[in-house]
DNA sequence: TGGCTCACG
DNA sequence: ACGTACGTGAGCCAG
């Protein structure tokens, strides 16, 4: 019976359980966690460690999960159109529900459904009964806001730990805030006017949040404002006076029942013990190690199926796509308990599990510490035809990192670590000797995760690695562009498989950590090889896998080959005036003072320009700029970006100041004063890390420091550039820049003739398009409608909107409607090429560059108007900006083995998505400027045959090259 | 650590 | 009606 309840801190839990698995599956849907059997198990691990978490946690004492019917409910007989726009459930999803009912059933929790009601009727009636009953607290477990509406003093919304947010208690203060009403119940009308997509609950056209807020703030409910229509002006009167109705009934959706015929009988949902032996045959099944030794204590999981026999020798390979587990033996017994298994999300705390070591599954690792040994390792390396290698350093920066060990692994599950004398130069530079017939010799793939590194380390020992070469984290990187490449993460999902963390060997991150330089090599040993014995079974999955779906040859042809290309300009370096910059920093330093006390005298008192909080106070709050309409964040602070200071510069000086102010110490911050710091002190150069894996259309990015965005645009920024120096007297640089290649690529593609012809002539494109779109003779084109046009150029590869252009060129919507409208009528072709790519992306669900490589677009066909009309964008433009990728990393290639073909001294240094910097001996410029336009204009030939065209120039500093 | 701002193509 | 141009990386502030 229930009356117990009264008198006791009781605390009952109501779980909604589809939004909690919907919720759990987008926090997957980056890197899906895929077990043995090939099952999706992302949305289960994600709510089983939610339901985990507050069991452990917040120890209810009573706990139900509502499910939603699965029948229709009232709402879709009311309404028609009733969620009518959500997409069917994600199969995952669908698949993962029987799972996770067996899971909470193990866990002796009640499921609760009602025929004809939603969860959150469930939920919301049982609340109330509960609080009228006088039970303590009720914590509504869900991430959906509607619950909002029924939050009082004892009933809580209780939204878990996601994505690194950790779990917050929403109560009555909050849900007034958050919505500026008085009363809970005002939810529902502020739902009612606004409506929500998500749900298809229509709301009154032309309300949103805002206006939503506003109204409820007046006149408190939606019947009350109906009533009185008439205080409402324009079209806004119009729009309430016609879509009463349907605001009433979207009142009426969002508006979450309490009558739903379900007693709450406090002692069913008593909080009982789980069965273990359940869960344990669950856990298992769906090899959730991590989980069940948190769940039903350490050591207990790996021990259930130690029986599985190891994998004979002999069985090599076993498909991952047949869930056959890995070469270490069934997944089952090799795979333990690591602190990796719960995903990277960090929302999952991983206490530390019991780990087996490599000694559990089968392998042979062996030291090869002996002249003898490398001989015959030697012996045996260059009578393979393909081998992974992976070098063991010192540290992550190529420039000071010395090499500890070397492994070598060419047949699944059998790996030699050689361990390389690392304090003494000369007998390490010996050893690398040794093996450099191998490095050398053509014939053999040599097989590397993010290979780039070890060519680096191995360079600084005079050592050029001969490809070909495959990355398993490039292979990666083409099969799934916005994903992570981390090797032990693809380690678990395609093979199974938990490599040894470096973090075991080495310590956490720390003053104290060591280094592999501190462990005696037989310890590092069986990590190195692993590490190489990973990399050769990763590459085996990933080939087939490139075939099937067309990647391969871009993988062979372009990215593989670039690898060399990278090592060796990161390797140059670019030299850096550190004096030039010295004395630019006290420069700029004289400026931003004088502006700073401008801008205290005009506030009238000192404060922290840099702090865009504190600013926002005094440029609003203190001054009263803005005159009313005043931009604030999605955080609630006043915005304070260039586009609101420019606005406000028209009224007052100080915006203009603060806009100075800031252009200043970003440079002096960013590049002045950061760049000098970055020096390698050996070679007076800095060396930048070009990564070939993060950028979703295929371009490269640059770090550490990112020598891609250098000013240019403005003329104190453009000083910067000055200050990039050849390498000696004997040096000039030289700037090799495609002319438009976005906008021709675009020509190409379209096919459209008006602009082919433009570029076929040589003219300049943007007067070209401003004299279609103006409808003047080209000579008489002003500076400001060739400002517009290119505006449009470009604004056309981002896949342009109205509001778009008309915000960047300052004028009215309408207006650049009409412009829009013109210029598709004027290139009929691109507007059709615009078309084209997003009904191909709709049916293909990827965009394709000129090599095939792919962008997945998978929210393209989306209810969401918003996400929607976003990848339609990308549809657009990443099939441009990727193959202008293409065609210059092919350049890259074709030019730097003809630089080495031809023994010339000029190095490559720079690549900056359309321009490549070269180091160039003054001697070579004559020779070398018509090769490398040749190779770059050549490197592609587009379809349509539109010529690219490339500007050269060389000069004392970068500024000069241009 | 995430948000904001701003440097580049 | 909605919200609004594509792709990056870094420094600073505030919590």
């Amino acid at each position: 019976m229930t009356d117990t309840a009264a008198n006791q801190p009781h605390k009952l839990f109501l779980l909604d359980a589809f939004a909690l698995i919907y919720r759990a599956h987008f926090a997957f849907s980056k890197n899906p966690r895929v077990n043995s059997k090939g099952l999706n198990t992302g949305a289960i691990l994600g709510f089983t460690n939610t339901l985990v978490e507050v069991l452990q946690k917040e120890k209810p004492t009573h706990i139900g999960v509502a499910f939603d019917a699965q029948k229709k409910t009232f709402r879709h007989e009311q309404f028609a159109d009733y969620k009518a726009q959500r997409q069917a459930m994600p199969e995952d999803i669908g698949l993962a529900i029987p799972y996770i009912k067996k899971i909470i059933k193990a866990f002796n929790i009640p499921i609760l459904v009602v025929d004809g009601f939603e969860a959150d009727d469930v939920i919301g009636t049982l609340a109330r009964r509960a609080e009228a009953q006088g039970f303590g607290e009720v914590f509504m477990m869900t991430p959906d806001k509607d619950y909002c509406q029924l939050v009082t003093d004892c009933v809580k919304i209780y939204r878990p730990a996601f994505m690194g947010n950790a779990a917050e208690v929403l109560d009555v203060a909050h849900v007034l805030q958050r919505f500026e009403i008085e009363r809970p119940e005002q939810v529902i009308d502020i739902l009612g006017l606004q409506g929500d997509a998500s749900d298809n609950i229509p709301g009154i056209p032309g309300i949103g949040e805002k206006t939503a807020k506003t109204l409820i703030q007046k006149y408190g409910s939606v019947e009350n404002l109906i009533a009185n229509v008439d205080e409402l002006k324009g079209k806004q009167q119009e729009n309430v006076r016609n879509f009463a109705e349907q605001g009433l009934m979207s009142k009426e959706l969002a508006t979450i029942h309490l009558d739903v015929p379900i007693e709450f009988e406090a002692d069913k949902l008593v909080l009982d013990k789980p069965n273990e032996d359940e869960l344990r045959q669950l856990f298992d099944d769906l090899e959730f190690r991590q989980l069940a030794a948190r769940v039903l204590g350490g050591g207990s999981a790996a021990g259930v199926s130690s029986t599985a026999a190891p994998t004979p020798r002999g069985a090599r390979r076993p498909k991952v796509t047949e869930g056959q587990g890995s070469l270490f033996g069934s997944s089952s017994d090799a795979a333990v308990a690591s602190g990796a298994e719960e995903g990277e999300t960090g929302s999952f705390g991983a206490p530390a599990g019991p780990r087996l070591t490599l000694a559990d599954v089968p392998h042979q690792y062996h030291l090869i510490d002996s002249p003898e040994l490398r001989k015959s390792l030697l012996e045996f390396l260059l009578q393979q035809t393909e081998v992974s290698f992976d070098t063991e350093t010192t540290g992550l920066d190529t420039m000071t990192a010395r090499l500890v060990g070397l492994s070598f692994c060419w047949l699944p599950g059998e790996a030699y670590y050689v361990p390389v004398p690392h304090d003494d130069h000369a007998a390490a530079q010996a050893l690398i000797d040794e093996f450099r017939p191998f490095f050398d010799a053509k014939g053999t793939l040599k097989i590397g995760q993010n290979i780039k590194y070890d060519l680096t380390i191995l360079r600084h020992y005079q050592v050029e690695v001969e490809g070909p070469l495959f990355d398993t984290m490039l292979a990666h990187y083409l099969l799934e562009p916005d994903m992570r490449h981390n090797m032990d993460v693809l380690a678990e999902t395609y093979l199974h498989y938990t490599p040894v963390s470096i973090i075991s060997l080495i310590g956490p991150k720390g003053k104290n950590q060591k280094t592999m330089a501190d462990l005696p090599p037989a310890e590092v040993s069986d990590y190195a090889c692993e590490d190489a014995d990973v990399t050769l079974q990763l590459k085996h999955v990933f080939e087939p896998l490139l075939k099937e779906v067309g990647l391969l040859d871009l993988l062979n042809e372009v990215e593989n080959p670039l690898v060399p290309v990278l090592s060796a300009i990161e390797y140059e370096g670019v030299k850096i005036d550190s004096g030039a910059m010295g004395e630019y920093s006290a420069e700029l330093q004289g400026y931003i003072q004088e502006i700073e006390q401008q801008i205290f005298t005009a506030a009238g008192q000192e404060f922290n320009i840099g702090s865009p909080k504190q600013l926002g106070e005094i440029l609003f709050d203190k001054l009263g700029l803005g005159g009313g309409k005043i931009k604030k964040t999605k955080t609630g602070q006043y915005a304070t970006g260039e586009e609101v200071l420019s606005v406000l510069a028209a009224d007052n000086p100080v915006a203009g100041l603060i806009l100075e102010h800031r252009q200043l110490t970003k440079l002096r911050s960013t590049y002045v004063e950061a760049l000098p710091q970055l020096v390698c002190e050996l070679d007076g150069r800095v060396h930048t890390s070009f990564n070939q894996a993060v950028t979703a259309t295929g371009r490269l990015s640059s770090t550490n420091p990112n020598l891609q965005n250098i000013p240019i645009r403005t003329e104190k920024g453009r000083e910067i550039r000055k200050a990039f120096v050849p390498r000696d007297e004997n040096h000039v640089l030289l700037a090799a820049d495609y002319s438009q290649v976005e906008l021709r690529i675009m020509a190409d593609f379209s096919g459209d003739k008006t602009m082919i012809e433009a570029f076929r002539q040589g003219l300049d494109i943007h007067t070209s398009t401003a004299s279609k779109v103006f409808h003047v003779p080209l000579a008489e084109v002003d500076g400001e409608m060739r400002r517009k046009a290119k505006t449009v150029n470009f604004g056309i590869i981002y896949g342009i909107s109205a509001f778009g252009l008309a915000q960047r060129i300052g004028i009215s919507r309408k207006e650049a409607t009409e412009i829009i409208d013109t210029y598709f009528q004027e290139f009929s072709s691109v507007k059709q090429f615009m078309d084209d790519s997003i009904n191909k992306a709709r049916e293909l669900e990827y965009a394709t560059t000129l090599l095939g490589r792919r962008r997945y677009l998978r929210d393209i066909n989306s209810r969401n108007a918003t996400l929607r009309g976003y990848t339609e964008r990308n549809a657009i433009n990443a099939p441009i900006q990727g193959t202008a990728a293409d065609i210059i990393k092919k350049a890259m290639i074709n030019i730097h083995d003809w630089l080495l073909q031809e023994k010339l001294g000029t190095k490559m240094i720079l690549q900056v998505h359309d321009e490549l910097v070269f180091d160039a001996v003054r001697e070579e410029i004559e020779y070398i400027t018509p090769k490398i336009k040749e190779l770059m204009a050549t490197a592609l030939l587009l379809p349509h045959g539109v010529p690219l065209e490339v500007e050269v120039g060389t000069g004392r500093n970068w500024l000069q090259a241009h």
